[in-house]
DNA sequence: AATAGGTATGAAACCGATTGAATGAATATC
DNA sequence: GATATTCATTCAATCGGTTTCATACCTATT
């Protein structure tokens, strides 16, 4: 009953009458053992079936070849999306990923922070809980100059790289569309303005109200947590504005869907009475009826670049000391919004 | 330059003018230890900011406080919210995740098998690639006896744990819907056929129609992978066969999206011509029009269950012993099943 | 006072791989 | 032929926490 015991190099070297060193040096197809040598302990090897001691080898190495993820939540369609890309990245290079859901809270996300540090985490990837205002849970990092890169909601650190996308463009362009369509009384329904996504994509929506000489009008900002159930009541507080709203422009395509749902069950016409633009193309958007405009926004591209950029950091390449990756965005453009022709 | 050197139960031991073991167990709360001396060790550690080195830790207790996770893809909406689950329990209990994904290929599975028992995982959760036929990939960990939960996508092997729906069921249940609208050509849409819950699931298609003294016609079932492109092509597909089919039973809700979308375009009536019933419940379910039946299927309480099961198991609880755990599911019937008035 | 029992701590081995320095053998150099 | 150089392998220390066994000290028992 009791777990056969397991092969070391001990056991194949005493098996191949060398020494503990050449097999770990074989092994690792080190330059200075001999051919033939390696070949007999490759295949002794694998007949006894060895498998190496990973905390043995991390322990002595003092790196673990493991890569730490805090996300707010695992399952939105775009996290899952981003880790998955940056699983891809990690598998490829012999790095596992330990995932932690800091499940927006900052009390969580510093638990995960010690927890993975005690793992001995060779880097961490972090995209930041709704209430985190600054980064000093991750100083034994920063101390330890364990790289950290931040991802989609970051926050300015010196010496970590943010990997996001231009929020600020980005709503910009969705509300000038809206505004090109003839809106002109746009609300805005934002997330928690502790986070750089939501505060810049507020800024943009400013910037392209102010150039069309439309005053900002706090009224129509709408923060919650842009969850189904929230933002179905948000739509329900904005039917009441008056002067009546004639367009949404939400920042994720959760709350641009609950909006678009309630305002239908109002009798509100989309786009005829308001035009919505949502946030992230989630596969809903092209469900949703009428098709939802949305800025999409590449998740496992994400993912891939963020765990990519930690790679070369550890490596100690050029690359891997870039400030802020910005990847590219793009309004794509569907009924929900439309009450022009496409010029 | 250099990284600061680490703390370790050596220094701390060495302030306190106490022997390593005595902080080793002090840390610990090991009862030998007067209480006294151990809020000494406990400050110490703390003011000199002392971490664990688990590295060392795990190789000499043989453990990892860690547990590997094998899924096909982690981005659909239903692993994630599973994965989240376990990612929850297992944080709980103090353990870490480490998650693959197999991309649906038992080649890639078989690494992960491999990278995760390298990594000394406790014990390993596992949703089956759709084209694994056998679980030889997992002898080690069973010849080690380390615990194997199989979750969703599954397959029998002895002693280990299976937590599933009762697919069967499910299907009968989707079927006999279907037949009870008075539906009389139903296509059923299944993914692989090695895998047990599509077997499963058209097992039970398969008896509600003989219930009803239908003919099992084979054209009337598709399989594929299950996404929305390949779904939307047997959605065209579908529309060929004669006499037409006038429901659709399809194994998850993108392809039943998909059809009801390529349906709707080539001026079909759902339900009126064709009533469709997807499975799992995804939130485009409540966002297609018409609003989608689907069977639903609790995803984050399947990862709870599962992450709990394997710790009972780790510690030996006869709770751990289970066979197969089987979790309540729901058909949810909406408007794009619903030819009659609900009685 | 001598012995037993209990408690708090320490010494040292151990987990298994890695690695700088040392060794020995074979080959090359003058 | 003696010395230098190269190559392949080994020695032994190291990473840091855990654990068995021993030890020292104190209290209780007769």
């Amino acid at each position: 009953m009791s777990r056969p015991k397991e092969i070391t190099i001990y056991d194949i070297a005493k098996v191949l009458s060398l020494s503990p060193a050449t097999i770990s040096r074989g092994l690792k197809n080190h330059p200075g053992i001999r051919k033939d040598t390696k070949k007999k302990i490759l295949s002794a090897a694998k007949s006894m079936g060895y498998q190496q001691n990973t905390f043995a080898s991390n322990l002595r190495r003092k790196h673990s070849k493991t890569i730490g993820v805090i996300v707010p939540r695992l399952n939105s369609y775009f996290m899952s999306t981003v880790i998955a890309g940056m699983e891809k990245v990690a598998n490829h290079n012999g790095y596992n990923l330990i995932i932690s859901q800091s499940q927006e809270s900052v009390k969580k996300e510093m638990a995960a922070a010690i927890t993975l540090y005690d793992s001995r985490v060779d880097g961490l990837l972090i995209s930041l809980a709704s209430d985190t205002k600054n980064a000093n849970h991750f100083n034994t990092y920063l101390n330890k100059q364990i790289p950290l890169i931040f991802f989609d909601r970051v926050i300015k650190v010196p010496n970590c790289t943010c990997v996001v996308i231009d929020n600020e463009k980005a709503g910009y362009e969705a509300t000038k569309h809206l505004l090109d369509q003839g809106c002109k009384r746009i609300v805005h329904l934002s997330g928690s303005l502790d986070r750089n996504v939501y505060v810049e994509r507020l800024n943009g929506y400013k910037k392209a109200l102010s150039e069309k000489g439309i005053k900002f009008d706090p009224r129509f900002i709408i923060t919650n947590n842009l969850s189904d159930k929230e933002s179905s009541e948000a739509a329900h507080t904005l039917l009441k504005l008056s002067p009546a709203p004639d367009g949404i422009f939400a920042a994720n395509d959760i709350a641009a869907v609950a909006c678009i749902r309630e305002l239908k069950k109002s009798g509100k016409n989309v786009p005829g009475d308001i035009a919505v633009v949502g946030f992230n193309d989630d596969p809903i958007a092209i469900v949703v009826e009428p098709n939802l405009t949305t800025v999409h926004y590449p998740g496992e591209e994400m993912g891939e670049i963020t765990a990519t950029t930690l790679f070369n950091k550890l490596m100690n390449l050029s690359s891997g000391n870039l400030n802020t990756v910005v990847l590219r965005h793009e309004l794509i453009i569907r009924q929900s919004s439309l009450r022009k022709k496409i010029k």
